[in-house]
DNA sequence: TTTTGAAGTCTCTCC
DNA sequence: GACTTCAAAA
């Protein structure tokens, strides 16, 4: 493993261009003092655009430059995105020592360590990690068994009870507080839930398996429950960076502490108007406390905006002065002018998406690459028509955040014929397929399971057990696809590692492909997902490694790209605020700024949620560096019941006074045909110049 | 006991 | 508009 402690030895130097005057030539004095702070805790209050990044990465060079081994300096982050970001960042920087930095996702770096310490905890090393649809399926399976499935009284759905477990660890609130709380009218259930989540936590024990949470709690306790592990887990490194550290919670904070026993070397850095992760037990309170956590700590802010422009500053100050509690002061910025953020009304969804494809084809004529734009939704789903209107005028785009492919019904299928194989125990997958096979339902496959587990999951016991008459087929069939994946017999010669994993999938799909040719109606595009996966897959050196990867890392989705090829094509960028937090473009759109949509309807009766809100609408808007358009339809259709279209009124967030800071925009009908055809192939553009003239009317 | 069809239920954000 | 859950039929 790489995570083995290695020795603190100095080293040549590696970097002949960046001294240290070069490194800190291109920082402001605040940076600076970050970037050059000495081995005690530092706290860095970084408003967005403010360089935030950049000076973590150039406190990496500073430290590295000063003679700490790149191995020995952990960096965390929240998103695998922003993880990906900074390490590169890092090694671009410092050149090929940069790329010994060790980082990652909280969970990620989680993981790494549970490998190598979980067996002295008692974990065994070959755990399968569920992600949040396997841990609700076994809460499902718990929550069954308990004889909920099929009462009159509602009890909370395996969703509901997964939040609430997952809420529960990594708030540390007392269970019935938090049911106090979260859902009131299921207080009366608090004993059987407490019952459930005590079987929940057997079964993933049972079984083998470790949730997303476990990752963290694992680590936390680990560093907390033996102090011979903790020593060997802690002395690991020498320097701790975090970011985004508003978006941590507790538990993690935990962590934090754990992993500084031994020094008191860690800088955390975030902005309190930027914590937009509370639904995963974030609250930027912590990241305000961090000064009581680690007493002696050093705060450093940064206020200087180096992204925007001073309008679209003026507006994202004004809407997040609007805040209920608020820390960080406002953001300035040398940049001066700018054009006024427009504020474009649409007739419905339709006019929307025109506007912004028609706006992003004019700016891209204008020079600016579609990879310098995005579009910003407030959840995955809205960019719907978007994406077809994309695909229909073959423009390129890529999307992030939504739905996961691996989330997707029949890559989870087939993953879970693999997960069985690596891990005979696991009761998720293996309901998950026995559900598949015809002939085999609920019942046969829970009879068939706790046989398995008499047999105390033997591999080979599933061979063994008597199917019944009308199961026979499948059982044999199963049978065997179970021990070809098992590698009974000789694995051919050359098949190690990655094309060991494809020639599995590709025995799973002799038997599954059928399946799903049944199961779904039209089933190309779910086939050329598995091709996908297939692809994927032979990039990894074993089964274990990919189900791994494939939880914590997982590949966006597969009809990402419209059009193009897939490496380095120029594609205009579709992400959900959240999964856009950290980034910046030339220009940004922000559509569906309808109230109810964002803020989202769910969270305007919490006081705390719609402040969440604010700060989610506030990240979003800082993203822009020189150009910023908010869409809003005033028309909505089939989304309220009784009526088939309503009037929607523009997010609650642009009142008044923000609008002062912007300028509306109208967009006007096009002509009487409603532009039913999408252009022809090809140039899809050509006569856009003309239509767009006439477009707008300011 | 499984399958199939119909009614019902919410819609998010991420590891 | 997708997905789950429920009820009746095979």
């Amino acid at each position: 493993m790489d995570d083995e402690p290695r020795l603190y030895r100095p080293r040549p130097r590696e970097l002949p261009t960046n001294d240290e005057r070069t490194l800190l030539a291109s920082l402001n004095p605040d940076q600076a003092r970050a970037v050059t702070f000495g081995d005690a805790p530092l706290l860095v209050i970084a408003g967005a655009g403010t360089g935030k990044t950049r000076t973590l990465v150039h406190r990496v060079a500073f430290l590295i430059e000063r003679g700490v081994a790149p191995e020995r300096i952990l960096l965390l982050t929240f998103t695998r995105r922003a993880a990906a970001e900074m390490l590169s960042r890092a090694e671009r920087l410092v050149g090929p020592a940069g790329a010994r930095v060790h980082g990652g996702t909280f969970h990620s770096v989680g993981h790494r360590l549970l490998r190598q310490f979980g067996g002295a905890a008692g974990l065994p090393a070959d755990f399968t990690i569920m992600d949040q649809g396997d841990a609700q399926d076994l809460m499902q399976l718990a929550r069954g068994a308990q004889g909920h499935a099929k009462s009159a009284k509602r009890f909370p759905k395996k969703e509901t009870l997964h939040y609430l477990y997952s809420r529960h660890v990594n708030t540390e609130l007392p269970l019935d507080e938090l049911l106090h709380r979260e859902v009131p009218h299921f207080l009366e259930y608090e004993e059987q839930i407490t019952a459930l989540f005590a079987d929940y936590t057997l079964r993933k024990q049972e079984r083998n398996l470790v949730d997303y949470d476990d990752l963290l709690l694992f680590w936390a306790t680990m560093l907390e429950a033996s102090p011979d592990l903790a020593a060997r887990i802690a002395g690991l490194y020498d320097h701790l960076l975090v970011d985004e550290y508003q978006d941590t919670n507790l538990l993690q904070a935990r962590i934090l502490r754990g992993m500084c026993s031994t020094h008191r070397r860690l800088t955390v850095v975030g902005d309190d108007a930027q914590s937009i992760y509370s639904f995963r037990g974030a609250h930027f309170r912590n990241i305000l406390d961090f000064p009581k956590q680690f007493p002696g700590t050093t705060l450093v802010t940064l206020a200087q905006n180096y992204r925007s422009t001073a309008a679209i500053l003026t507006l994202s100050n004004t809407l997040i002065s609007r805040a209920e509690e608020r820390f960080t002061k406002d953001l300035w910025t040398a940049r001066d002018g700018g054009e006024k953020p427009w504020l474009v009304t649409a007739k419905d969804e339709a006019q929307q998406t025109r506007f912004v494809v028609d706006r992003v084809l004019q700016m891209h004529e204008g020079g600016v690459p579609l990879r310098e734009m995005v579009v910003l939704f407030r959840a995955g789903y809205m960019s719907a028509d978007l994406e077809i209107e994309l695909t229909n005028r073959k423009i390129p785009f890529e999307k992030w955040g939504g739905l996961k492919f691996l989330e997707a019904a029949h890559v989870k299928d087939v993953l879970a014929f693999l997960r069985v194989s690596d891990n005979p125990r696991d009761e998720v997958s293996w309901y998950r397929i026995l559900m598949l096979m015809p002939g085999i339902g609920d019942s046969t496959a829970r009879a068939l399971m706790a046989s398995m587990q008499e047999r105390a999951w033997d591999p080979d016991a599933f061979t063994h057990l008597i199917a019944p008459p009308r199961a026979r087929e499948a059982h044999r069939s199963l049978a065997t696809l179970l021990r070809q994946l098992r590698g009974v017999g000789a694995v051919p010669a050359g098949e190690e590692g990655g094309a060991r994993v494809a020639s599995d999938i590709a025995a799973i799909r002799a038997l599954y492909d059928a399946i799903l040719k049944e199961k779904y109606d039209r089933p190309e595009a779910r086939l050329a997902d598995l091709d996908q996966l297939r692809t994927i897959s032979a990039s990894y050196p074993s089964r274990t490694t990919f189900l791994a990867a494939l939880a914590l890392d997982p590949p966006s989705s597969t009809q990402d790209l419209a059009g193009g090829s897939e490496s380095e094509s120029d594609a205009l960028v579709l992400s959900t605020v959240h999964s856009a937090k950290g980034k910046e473009w030339k220009a940004v759109f922000l559509i569906w700024a309808v109230d109810g949509w964002f803020p989202s309807s769910r969270a305007v009766e919490d006081p705390d949620e719609l402040e969440e809100e604010r700060r989610l609408m506030y990240v979003a808007l800082t993203r822009a560096k020189d150009e910023l358009a908010i869409v809003y339809p005033m028309q909505v259709y089939g989304t309220r019941r009784g009526a088939d279209y309503s009037i929607d009124q523009l997010s609650r967030f642009l009142d008044r006074g923000v609008r002062a800071t912007m300028q509306r925009i109208v967009v006007e009908e096009p002509g009487e045909p409603p532009a039913p055809t999408p252009a022809p192939a090809g140039q899809p553009a050509i006569d856009l110049r003309a239509i767009m003239r006439g477009r707008f009317t300011k």
